[in-house]
DNA sequence: CCTCCATCTGACACCGGTGTCATAATGTCA
DNA sequence: TGACATTATGACACCGGTGTCAGATGGAGG
């Protein structure tokens, strides 16, 4: 015989009330552990309305001081904690954002690029600076993508990371500009591609590995990574490279050139088959430092001294890097300025401000090997 | 002029209906890309109710089969999403796993130790392969935890990951079990404690390394590490290294114990401590990889050959340990094990289901530096 | 032809908040 | 004292799904 339809508040879920108002099972009151307070369990017990409850502790200022106080007060010995479900659902938006890490498809399932695990490590600092929380997901550039964080109403906006095969990024990302998805890249810069980019410049980063080169004298370079625009950050660290060696007299033909994904073993293998190939060259440029680990691995089974006989610069500047011998030289990528450019520019595009692409500043860190 | 009160599928975003029922603003029909579809507009296009949409696009058996593949025919042409909020908020759960990732107090804001983030990709894999979200968060043991993830409905359990201070995380993991808060943690079981764990077998990984010394026939041992009961891990750690010594007739006095958290330069300076006071050893263990690294460092600088002078073995086998010369022997967890252990307890807790500790069997990988 | 049951569908309450609107209470000023 | 602004509050619709219940339909069986 409860009743409970006349006056919201007598839903709340401890009391129950008799047609007469009167409560009829408040001596067997017990707060359930499990039965997580509502808004009206609240305003009960404050003896106001729901609707105040959510002013109150929204601190908006249509509410008296001291009902706020009061109602405070009572969340506070309750745990009362907003259900986020039911918010977001009113409001329309979540502030949580989506984070796809894009693998390279090594078929490896262990290990995932520490470059990338740092940059979501800052961009997860970052997401709380902002008060937003972080949906991670890794997906396998092949599959499916799960890109519908933002569809389904659980993210207000998607970071998408990692070195994304170019062919199969695109019509992807045409997809997510057409719903108008609120998203940033990680990457190089692309033309013809409207989404919006936070990079490295990794054109000057390519610079400052070739200069730092020509400075030693070096005569003979090689370049490990991906030449073809398959991957645009691979590619223009490529060209940055070799753009400056071109500038000082010294280019760098097909044969000087090797393929390899960024992995330790694709940098071995790539490097044996230059040596294999009888390339000379004393200066090796690799498009990551996980590359680069790999290559300094195979000249040291071929018996070249580093930096000796070859001088050898990374990128990234992962952990790793300083704990090898010997200690890797690499371009530094900011990884926490990465993430909080990323973070916020990602906002700004959800709070439809006017947003550009954004580059960051390579750093040269030298150690022993070049 | 419009009406949408006595069905409610003419609530329908994209078209309206004058209260005779007549369509009035089909002529102006445009389907605004951001106005996401609701499974109301395909009730609308498939010519059925919206309860009937929700059944069939859930495959529920009432539905005809004919019905369902006009249903999904419809929901895929416009791109339909569960709203997520509106479908938790119903059945109260989230599909959604909430990693709070403690970290070491160490004021450097930018690096994160490569154990749990390697830790993180096994988790956040595995909650993909069970169908859970992940949402991450960062935290610094001083802080003010984040753990209403699951007051606020956002997550259905959270998972505790970190080398937490031992005094500071018991009483919130009380308060977490007050709550009846669904939650694992990745550690050290603690007689007394009452959560539920998931964590190597650190006193048999402690035992693997003394086993390993004793049998080179080392005779001075030290362990650098925490050998007090703050850090439950690297506590488990060391009683195992040095029950063994013991066992053995090899013991280990206060002197040859230096304190240590899990950072290089901890592991540096702990080393360094060790030398200045002149304590003499040929053996060495190291609570975590990054303390052996640091370590490896002030040997190095010290002009003690290791593995000749000294022998070095660590725990948790990063991917540094591989790069590093030497070369360290280590203590392998297995990560992937790991995180999938965490994820599929913490379901299972979830169901209501019976879930036991579970302890993961440690695994010595053979380097060079013992 | 009526009963009974299986199959399928629609109406509706509900989850727990947020935002709008109406209104009661109080104060201000002519 | 009456007109009006200000402050504080409650009622209620709404967000977009899910689950229950009632009812429509059609075929089988007596």
């Amino acid at each position: 015989m409860l009743s409970g339809q006349q006056h919201t508040y007598w839903t709340c879920k401890f009391y129950s009330f008799a047609d007469n108002n009167q409560v009829i099972t408040q001596n067997k009151y017990t707060m359930k552990p499990k039965g997580k307070a509502t808004s009206f369990d609240i305003a009960h017990f404050a003896g106001v309305s729901q609707s105040t409850v959510s002013r109150a502790l929204r601190n908006s200022p249509l509410v008296n001081e001291e009902t706020r106080r009061r109602v405070w007060e009572v969340a506070k010995q309750l745990n009362y904690k907003v259900d986020k479900n039911a918010s977001n659902l009113r409001t329309q938006q979540s502030s949580t954002l989506a984070l796809l890490l894009f693998e390279d498809p090594t078929g490896d399932e262990s290990q995932i690029n520490p470059f990338f695990l740092n940059m979501l490590g800052s961009i997860t600092r970052a997401c709380a600076k902002q008060g937003y929380d972080l949906l991670v997901s890794f997906q396998s550039t092949s599959q499916d993508w799960r890109a519908d964080y933002e569809d389904s109403h659980r993210a207000d906006g998607i970071i998408l990371l990692g070195y994304g095969d170019y062919m199969d990024y695109q019509s992807r990302l045409q997809q997510l500009l057409a719903q108008d998805t609120k998203f940033v890249c990680w990457g190089a810069t692309v033309d013809g591609r409207e989404d919006l980019t936070v990079s490295c410049d990794n054109y000057g980063g390519g610079k400052l590995a070739a200069e730092h080169l020509l400075q030693q004298n070096r005569s003979q370079y090689v370049f490990i990574g991906d030449a073809s625009d398959h991957s645009p950050e691979f590619f223009a660290r490529f060209k940055g490279f070799r753009d400056t060696l071109t500038a000082h007299g010294c280019g760098l033909s097909e044969r000087q050139i090797a393929n390899a994904i960024s992995t330790e073993e694709s940098g071995y293998h790539a490097t044996r088959s230059l040596l294999a190939n009888n390339i000379q060259f004393d200066a090796l440029f690799a498009a990551s430092d996980l590359i680069a680990i790999g290559a300094l691995k195979a000249l040291k089974e071929a018996g070249k001294e580093v930096p000796g006989d070859v001088a050898v610069i990374g990128f990234d500047n992962i952990a790793a890097a300083s704990f090898i011998s010997p200690a890797l030289t690499t371009v530094q990528q900011n990884t926490t300025l990465a993430g909080q450019m990323l973070v916020n520019n990602l906002l700004s595009l959800i709070r439809g401000e006017a947003v550009t692409d954004t580059l960051l500043p390579p750093k040269l860190i030298m150690r022993r090997s070049a």
